[in-house]
RNA sequence: CGGGGUGUGGCUCAGGUGGUAGAGCGCCUGGUUCGGGACCAGGAGGUCGCAAGUUCAAGUCUUGUCACUCCGACCA
């Protein structure tokens, strides 16, 4: 890359449209422009990297034995009808219409099309197991793209399939995927881990993320670090901690809690310990209204009350849904005497004594025990919270934040059998196949590596993903000299197979030696004053001091340099 | 979808009470510089998001609209 002739160029103040490190030093460098909300384009520099990911990760998709395919972006909306999920998906779907008026998407994700290419070739046992990959740009209607690459509504996404006869089958296939994406996260560079996760809207057995640890990750992690824990907080189990005292139970009495509608009112003005309060919260889920029951301090966790009834949707019901179901204002609801389903937390089961909303207005009940109710359900519904016990018992968890850059989900039969995919067994029996889903963002992966990997000057990017990774930097173009040795050396090193660059701008050096740091250059080679004695300066990536060394040496520099 | 903010040159922004547009950076020319975002002089570049309205006169006031953005809701 001969940077006088190249499309080049620097900004060298943050974009107001950015609003993180990753989207602000991007921009900065020139690798990527927003051209609209969640809309980005891939400037030279910047698809240089794109493509070094994907040619990683299409390497351990091969390396596995996945076969590479493109399936269409625009796709007859008839096809997720079909498979149930339009309505799923919902407006966060791109629809649009051709010219005779016919509705189509732009897929959000190709589990469908899949199916029907497996449908195609797999009709007996011996056609399995089978894997199938592409690189596709999804199109998802976000309502708040941000971040950068982070949250868009445009991407390009690596999503393979593997198709089984059983499940064994797929545990196997699951197991090559898995570390296909180990390997390829860490050539990478990347810091992440793999948690547990909900299946969400796309069901199935199993979902593992592996996710990118950085401070604007949308997503939180529960870790446990003795053990080596990792969980989503969406689906982090609890554990009762504690026992049920029965040695002291009392009846329950109403008392007079004035104008104290909220937990923080309540404790206040009885002055008992937010852990003596079980606080009763009316859900509206999937049209249904439901009491849920947790101790004061702990907040509901919606995915695990939508996994334990298999509902879609839940909000908290409104106001006046409230007063008629508990005859009294918001903040003064209890389980006792109360006409709903009681979806109570496995942690109110060990309390006793404790206080609950009376149903009316500005009272409450003191000494309330277990026995003075009949809780619908009992089950772990609440939200985890830092410091709390570990589900496997190794310590307490600790939590972090993450970019989520891929996934994998073990779907099992849900996919095959809406979609009719089945196959002949040995016996001549039908079975529907056994699917798994793995998903890698591309573009996150690369904001995820420059969120992780910057310094004050720049991005630093991991050398096998830098979109040059020697820059020669000519400090005087003017110095006959210099410029000659520059390109004698850009010429010398381009052999190697490596990506060079030469500054042969009309620059100052400064100009230079900051673009550079910019655009996180892992070596620069400084054609200056050494020229003279036949030597040029080294500066590796992290070092803080850079060696002269004679332009005989350079090449055998470089490239043990670059194998390290 | 609810609430807030912002739209002025390629970029970052300034333009009390209305009077016909500026700065810094970047770009072009000349000169002096030349190893960590140089300096001097000259210059090019703007339908002030868009549309109506008020007014002799609108970047400025009113209304509408669009875009971007932040908080919330939502979210593979």
């Amino acid at each position: 890359m001969i940077l006088s002739k190249s499309y080049f160029f620097t900004l060298r103040e943050d974009s107001r449209e950015e609003d993180s490190t990753s989207g602000n030093l991007l921009v900065r460098s020139g690798m990527i422009k927003k051209v609209g909300s969640g809309i980005y384009a891939l400037l030279p520099l910047g698809l240089r990297v794109f493509e070094k990911i994907k040619r990683i990760v299409r390497e351990e998709m091969n390396a596995i034995g996945s076969q590479e395919l493109t399936m269409p972006a625009l796709i007859p909306e008839d096809v997720y009808i079909d498979s149930g999920r339009r309505d799923a998906f919902g407006d966060s779907m791109f629809a649009l219409k051709d010219r005779y008026g016919k509705p189509y998407v732009l897929g959000p994700t190709h589990e469908e099309l899949f199916a029907a290419a497996a449908k195609m070739y797999i009709n007996s046992f011996r056609d399995m197991p089978v894997s199938l990959y592409q690189f596709q740009t999804k199109y998802r209607d976000e309502p708040r793209p941000r971040f950068g690459l982070i949250r868009v509504r445009e991407f390009v996404m690596k999503d393979a399939y593997t198709f089984d006869r059983d499940e064994a089958g797929l545990d196997a296939a699951y197991a090559a995927m898995y570390g296909a994406y180990e390997r390829a996260f860490d050539r990478m560079g990347l810091n992440y881990v793999i948690v547990r996760a909900s299946t969400g809207v796309m069901g199935g057995l199993l979902s593992e993320e592996f996710q990118a640890v950085c401070d604007i990750g949308e997503d939180i992690l529960v870790l446990e670090d003795n053990s080596g824990y990792a969980s989503n907080l969406e689906v982090a189990e609890c554990v009762v901690e504690g026992e049920l005292d029965t040695s002291n139970l009392l009846p329950y009495e109403e008392v007079h809690t004035p104008n104290a509608g909220t937990i923080a009112e309540v404790t206040a003005f009885l002055n008992q310990p937010v852990e003596k309060f079980v606080k009763t919260l009316i859900y509206r889920i999937d049209g249904e209204l439901y009491a849920l029951c947790l101790r004061g301090d702990h907040e509901v966790n919606e995915t695990k009350v939508l996994n334990l009834l298999g509902a879609l949707n839940m909000e908290l019901a409104a106001p006046e849904d409230v007063a008629a179901a508990t005859r009294a204002p918001v903040g003064f609801a209890g389980p006792i005497g109360l006409d709903l389903p009681i979806i109570m937390d496995r942690q109110v089961g060990v309390m006793s004594n404790f206080i609950v909303g009376a149903n009316k207005g500005d009272y409450h009940y003191m000494n309330v025990n277990l026995s003075d109710f009949t809780p619908t359900r009992v089950a772990d519904i609440r939200q985890i919270k830092e410091g709390d016990l570990c589900a496997n018992g190794a310590g307490r968890v600790r939590f972090a934040r993450g970019i989520e850059v891929g996934n994998t989900f073990k779907l099992g039969e849900k996919y095959s059998k809406a979609m009719d995919l089945y196959y002949t067994d040995a016996d001549n029996h039908l079975h529907p196949v056994v699917m798994g889903s793995y998903g890698i963002g591309i573009g996150r992966c690369l904001a995820a590596i420059v969120e992780q990997n910057h310094n004050e000057l720049g991005i630093v990017w991991p050398k096998q993903i830098a979109p040059v990774q020697v820059a020669i930097v000519v400090i005087n173009m003017k110095n006959e000299q210099q410029v000659e040795a520059g390109f004698d050396l850009y010429e010398e090193l381009s052999a190697t197979g490596l990506d060079i660059l030469i500054d042969d701008r009309n620059e100052r050096a400064g100009v230079k030696f900051m673009d550079m740091d910019l655009i996180g250059v892992p070596l620069r080679i400084t054609v200056g004053r050494d020229i003279v004695d036949g030597c040029v300066e080294l500066k590796f990536q992290g070092e803080s001091e850079a060696v002269v060394v004679p332009l005989t040496e350079v090449r055998e520099r470089v490239e043990a340099w670059f194998v390290d």
